[in-house]
DNA sequence: TATGAATGAGATTTCATTCAT
DNA sequence: GATGAATGAAATCTCATTCAT
């Protein structure tokens, strides 16, 4: 348990890995610095070498791996014009990061979604950005007709947000579900049905996909008759 | 700012209306004791009286609002044949609840939502509960053929919570959107409207993707005959 | 070692009593809470319970003392209508204090005379009132044509006071003099009578005190012939 | 405000300007090694190339300004042969120093002058050597039958120097009088001639008391003839 | 039931200081 | 000589909680 977005290379890499850790192990309250720098190898003073306090700890911790999100989408994004494939690609992104990093899931869910702190933090630029992307990426959907014109933007991006946090959450309080990454089409195909703008009479809904290395084979779905 | 989800008759709920109010405020860890005993008009002492330690204070207020919610949920939805209008009830009475009383919204979504000890106290049953009902309406939907046979109920479920959620979380972290009780047909149309078994006649669609950051060959195709 | 000023009858006079032995034996920065708490048979926190910190109970001790000085002062003063001699009252008072209270000579002298936060608390007005005290009595006398019209009498306030705590600070850094108030009358007729040796004509001097309750024999002092 | 007493040529020079100026304007232990590297343009570390520890600097500031004020005065002493002149002259020197110089003013009088470990130091024999000039001037004066014989030059050096650094003291920390230069003609005047009014010619001066409670009878009669 | 008084138990944080380079 | 990096060592202060009355 702990995935691989923090390399333990330098000082502060280690301390914010060996953070991450035990903020995910026992909540931020209840971790101490003192365990922080045992974890780390390192003294509590140096900590205050790198970090103002055991809050800016925390806050840097999900800036690097929020960070690394971004990154990822403005590489990938540009690669899909579908705006359904771009939503697909979103909310894949973040259900295998969280399910791959259950620490960095934990410690982003259950101790910085709800912080109000956080959210006047320099750090939550780094969320918003994101936020900020998948926006984008419903409105072209609207503008470009796949959408229909009278969804709410902000509304669709509470959903999709909404709905991976919650289920992020859930997976790292309550165990259920055990792989959360297994609701990226229901997920989407839910979604998208409602947004969809769909053409009157016959309707076929095919969907054929060739992503990553593998074929997911296709699925056919006749909806009614 | 506050609401009235809580009588302050006896000194028990003179307690509790006191914690609500300081907790929404302050937030739980920056809470102290004696503010709530202030704010009471009671001595600390007698604050363990009633209860067992703060965090059995905050645990304690909301299971009386949210045995408010299964009450009122318990008492309406009999009277609601529609699945689709059951789920928009109760939608409507979280909506409602929580652009209304500002102070438990916040002790809800901020303080416990995310609240790892709360998850495992007896109290969260009442939480459960909740959701329970919204599960069930949603199996009755899809039981009746209202909903999609192959929808997950507990992915929509999440969907509607976790959006929700979200929703009031923003409202009370960031203050937007204003009055959340607007996302209320919003939100409900566009759930259902992908859930919603859709009765117009043969419908194709057909979606073929190269993923990722390979070409995205083709796209929605639209065949109107 | 300790004189008797403070009274340790209640709990917070335990505590100004631990505190002024030990901040005059180790000085205020080496003092820890503790010591004091130890010393006055109390926890850490019961003298925070009193006191808002290690300098609120450093700057409340000298108020209690100072004030006293006050109450004797007013008592003392009203029955002596010779300003020379309210003026030696009032050196008396400040040397026998000093003296007979060797930790609060030590604190008073040590830790806050150029204490830049005592001169700006609360507590530093009992200092003044002292002073004011002082200065209304040499003002007496210069309108009363006892001292010198161009007499400054803030400078020569500053002469009275300078010179007592002079021989303070020393008494408690350097142990010299052992005893202050052996300084008592030659200080008083110095101040009041110059150093210089005067020339003009024969000059008789006589001084009859029936001070306290036992006679001071008269002096008689041929200056020059 | 600062004054020049430390020409900041070489490094340990440039440390010692800053560490005045800073402990000046904080006081000793609100002031932390590394404001002084920073106002030094120096790293922490160097400062122990150069002193000690922070205490050995502040000392050590003192020592170069004090053997300043020896130097001088063993430079100007020698021209002056009436020892009233002396005492004039050794006043006006430190009075003018404090009021030129008032970070030094601040470090010498608010940190070192009440300051404990100081008085153990090897550089506190810089500051008894300035005091030795002064006792031995006194010393010479009554010798030579300029002051009364009966003084005791220790006494007549604490008032001098108590009231010189209790001028001081308050210049700095309460800012009254502004400018204490003025005073030194009247403080060298009033404690050469003494406060009291003096009748010229023949001079009886009958003191007769019942002090404290006691009645005060009859007071200062001043029979001229 | 109500509470005033007391405290146990730490955790955060700060800095002077060291030392290898 | 100069310093960047690291830390040892505490000390203050806070609060939830207890208990005798």
């Amino acid at each position: 348990m702990g995935g691989t977005l923090l390399r333990k290379t330098s000082k502060r890499e280690k301390i914010m890995e060996a953070a991450l850790r035990i903020f995910a192990e026992k909540g931020f309250q209840e971790t101490t610095i003192s365990e922080i720098s045992r974890g780390a190898g390192v003294s509590d003073a140096t900590i205050y070498e790198y970090f103002k306090g055991k809050e800016d700890l925390l806050f840097s911790i999900i800036e690097v791996v929020t960070n690394q999100s971004v990154h990822t989408l403005h590489q990938v994004l540009p690669y899909i014009h579908n705006p359904a494939d771009k939503i697909r690609a979103f909310v894949r992104l973040h259900l295998t990061v969280y399910q791959d990093n259950p620490d960095y899931c934990s410690v982003g869910m259950l101790e910085l979604k709800t912080n109000r702190r956080f959210h006047l933090a320099k750090e939550y630029k780094s969320v918003q950005r994101v936020a900020q992307l998948l926006l984008e990426v419903i409105k072209e959907g609207i503008a470009g007709g796949f959408f229909k014109k009278d969804i709410d933007p902000y509304l669709m991006r509470s959903m999709l947000l909404g709905t991976i946090e919650h289920l992020a959450i859930r997976h790292r309080l309550i165990g259920t579900p055990a792989d959360i990454t297994v609701y990226l089409d229901p997920l989407v195909e839910l979604i998208l049905d409602g947004a969809r703008v769909k053409p009157e009479g016959m309707n076929y809904n095919i969907n054929l996909h060739l992503a990553e290395d593998k074929i997911s084979a296709g699925s056919l779905k006749k909806i009614r008759k």
